[in-house]
DNA sequence: TGGCAGCCATGCCTCACAGGCATGGATCGC
DNA sequence: GCGATCCATGCCTGTGAGGCATGGCTGCCA
């Protein structure tokens, strides 16, 4: 007796008929089937099934055989879903944190590099602040963060790329005509500063301002992209951004480039060195890879 | 994958070695066992064994996987051991009783005549005093009883044998010498009696020793045949019983016949006409091929 | 270090039997 | 009575299980 046995005994008592069973569930010619039949009974020593001119019945003894036949079979089929279980490598589980608004770049960028490990990985992807991301890489909450340079002593960094900072504002603002604007011509009240979150960020344009005798007295502050665009859209002021939020930006926000050497702020992946993961010591090694493909001008 | 597939995983498992599997359990080949149990791992698409040059030993998804491999096993044989139980008939029950020393011959001849159908009986067997026979008989606790007519309103006879009396003595007896024993050269206070017990065998012989003009006055009495030849040795008296003794006499006891017209002695098989059994029916209605069988000096 | 023993794996061959096609027998319905 | 449907049986072919011979690797011992 095989497990052939009992599932060509299982699918014939189920359907009721030889032929059906044959045709339908198991692809194979009638006579064999009744053949493999008759020896199960002759193996067993007694009837399992009656038969007539409508199909099979079972017997007293064919359904006794029917539910241990099934519990067999099941046994069976949970034997190889077990050992293939048992086989699998756990999943390792990667957490990737992304200053809000970055993610669109970096984590296509990141699940390319991680192609074929991907379905090893238990990936969860997060977004917020800067100074959040790196916070809670510095935790150790998540693996990987893409975010400013926040001083942080248990976060190290390696830069990514370098963002052009581009003026953000209302479509039918007089500037907006010109294709590259002087920051001496900003309204200096106008202008929507920064809060402390994107510190970084705001220290670039402080700089950048200072360095063109550029005093600008604000009355707004962002706190992200998201609430910098609203201002600009509401007020009607002006403000410099990374370039990353062009494609994210409303039909009556534009975004226009700085005359000149244009500032430029960094993207860096931050992490952990203590971190034992293995697909963070993966990242860091092909790290190259992702900023060349960056370089190459990869399609987006 | 087949049942086969399990039962050598099992085996090597169990074994820790394919060789020793092969030989000892499967008595096969250990190549062919090495090449099923590859063709396993294919299929199962996980290693199940670590080979190394002292056996096997299972990996985790091994394990695993035997857990499910035994209970699928187990439940294959219970399919066809639960099939036989439900196809099997349940065994009808038959009690027979025996008078004493008689199960002997009848036990046989009656297992002879029930030959094709004891798988399906569950026969029990009892001996006892003959009047003890007929109330277990009468009572309904046996469905037939081999013992002499013991008259009971509820229980049915019938005869199926004639036995002769014979004498029972002592080897060193004078009688002994003779070749049949004149009842009238008894010793009447040296003769055994009978007690109440065996009151058909106890009639029998005295309206056979009355007819002959002899009186004998005992002062020990035999309740079945144990205690007479018990007496016989220990006393050096003579007593009569039926020849179906004489098998069972030791060596300082001997049987002789007796002179002239032997009496007899009856043998019935007792019913309740009112049992419903099969077996019993079966019995009445086959009853002559067992009388046949031994008028025809069948070997005992 | 070399030889031997023990174990599992691989190559080749044979044969048993699973599976397919053709056909027969029984039953049922019109 | 005929045709349809179902299971059973005969015959044939190809697959794969099982056996023997041999190879490769490891470990032990002189």
């Amino acid at each position: 007796m095989e497990l052939r046995h009992l599932r060509y005994f299982v699918a014939v008592a189920e359907e009721g008929s030889l032929t059906v069973a044959a045709e339908k569930r198991l692809h194979t010619a009638q006579p064999s089937l009744s053949r493999q039949l008759r020896d199960l009974e002759h193996e067993v020593g007694a009837q399992l099934f009656v038969r007539n001119s409508r199909g099979v019945e079972l017997t007293p003894a064919g359904q006794a055989f029917l539910e241990h036949a099934r519990l067999s079979l099941h046994q069976a089929g949970e034997a190889v879903a077990a050992a293939r279980r048992a086989a699998r490598p756990p999943k390792t589980s990667f957490s990737v944190g992304f200053l809000t608004g970055q993610e669109v770049e970096w984590l296509r960028r990141l699940t390319d590099l991680l192609q074929d490990q991907l379905k090893d990985i238990d990936l969860r992807v997060s977004s917020d602040f800067s100074p959040h991301v790196a916070d809670a890489v510095a935790r150790g909450d998540i693996d990987l963060g893409f975010s400013r340079i926040e001083p942080k002593p248990e976060v190290s960094y390696k830069v990514i790329a370098h963002e052009p900072i581009v003026a953000i504002l209302p479509r039918d603002h007089p500037l907006a005509a010109q294709a590259a604007i002087d920051p001496r011509d900003l309204d200096p009240r106008a202008f929507i500063g920064y809060s402390d979150t994107p510190h970084v960020l705001r220290d670039v344009v402080d700089r950048y301002l200072r360095d063109r005798g550029v005093a600008v007295s604000p009355t707004h502050f962002l706190d992200g992209f998201a609430t910098g665009i609203s201002l600009v859209a509401s007020t009607g002021g002006v403000t410099l951004l990374p370039a990353y939020v062009e494609p994210l930006l409303p039909t009556s926000v534009v975004s226009r480039q700085l005359t000149g050497n244009a500032p430029v702020i960094e993207v860096a992946a931050g992490y952990r060195a203590d971190n034992p993961s293995p697909v963070l010591k993966f990242f860091l090694e092909n790290i190259d890879q992702l900023i060349a493909a960056r370089s190459a001008g990869a399609p987006r």
